[in-house]
DNA sequence: GGCCAGGTCAAAG
DNA sequence: CTTTGACATGGC
């Protein structure tokens, strides 16, 4: 895809600046210190049952894989389809996802023995072009992972942050790869800004998006309808 | 009871 | 290449 196709829409005086969103929300917010997990493992495993699900659900499930013992690459590697599926049936999709979490666990422990370290010293976009090669990980997980897990310097793009785009007229592109160099080229290189701007954005999506008058999608719908706010009136 | 959630994939059109 | 359907539970 190429840049012209991504290029942002102008508004008002000039240009709306990514880094003025951030500021307004992290002002309006605070820090969330994302991502909510004991482990890079356990990123891993909530990246896969958060997927079209809310973390609500996602909560008992990890708590049971937990329990069960069942939060390490080899232990899931080795269990059985349905005690799986047992565990995390709350998360929704539970099919699904237990093969999926095994299929991740297996080619952890094939590649790099299960040993987290060594499977993050890959080169960020050799990991990403493998990780995307598993099937049931698309882009957003694979960059939850590369960002919560692994550390590296890779901006998450999910549904709200399409529709909260669109709400403060800065792009109407839905394109992933669009999205996330808008975000990468106009941040400074640093995994704790991009950490923390996703989860704002996230927070803004649930929280500050669902009180609204009007229907679903509040985030796309018209400049000036009754779902302006201070916050965003302000950025 | 209906709508939606921190998506992804495969099958159609 | 774009659109559509399936996957599933739990909270509001």
């Amino acid at each position: 895809m190429s840049d012209k196709r991504c290029r942002i829409r102008p508004r008002g005086a000039g240009p709306f600046l990514v880094v003025d969103l951030y500021n307004a929300l992290l002002g309006a917010f605070g820090p969330q210190e994302w991502w909510p997990a004991d482990g890079p493992f356990e990123v891993m495993v909530g990246a896969i049952l958060t997927q079209n699900t809310a973390w609500t659900n996602v909560e008992p499930a990890v708590a049971a894989l937990k329990e069960k013992g069942l939060l390490t690459p080899r232990a899931l590697a080795g269990a059985p389809l349905a005690e799986i599926e047992t565990a995390i049936r709350s998360s929704g999709y539970y099919r699904q996802k237990a093969g999926r979490l095994r299929e991740l666990s297996a080619w952890l422990l094939s590649e790099w023995g299960g040993d987290l370290r060594l499977t993050f010293q890959e080169p960020t976009l050799r990991l990403r072009t493998k990780l995307l090669a598993i099937n049931g990980i698309g882009p957003e997980t694979a960059d939850s992972i590369l960002l919560y897990a692994a550390g590296k310097p890779v901006f998450v793009i999910d549904a709200y942050t399409v529709r909260i785009l669109g709400r403060v007229g800065l792009t109407e592109h839905t394109d992933y790869g669009c999205l996330q160099r808008l975000f990468e080229r106009n941040l400074p290189l640093d995994i704790d800004i991009y950490r923390e701007y996703h989860a704002l954005l996230v927070l803004l999506g649930k929280d500050f998006c669902r009180r609204r008058p009007e229907k679903s999608n509040c985030c796309a719908c018209p400049v000036g309808s009754r779902c302006e706010t201070g916050l965003l009136a302000a950025v």
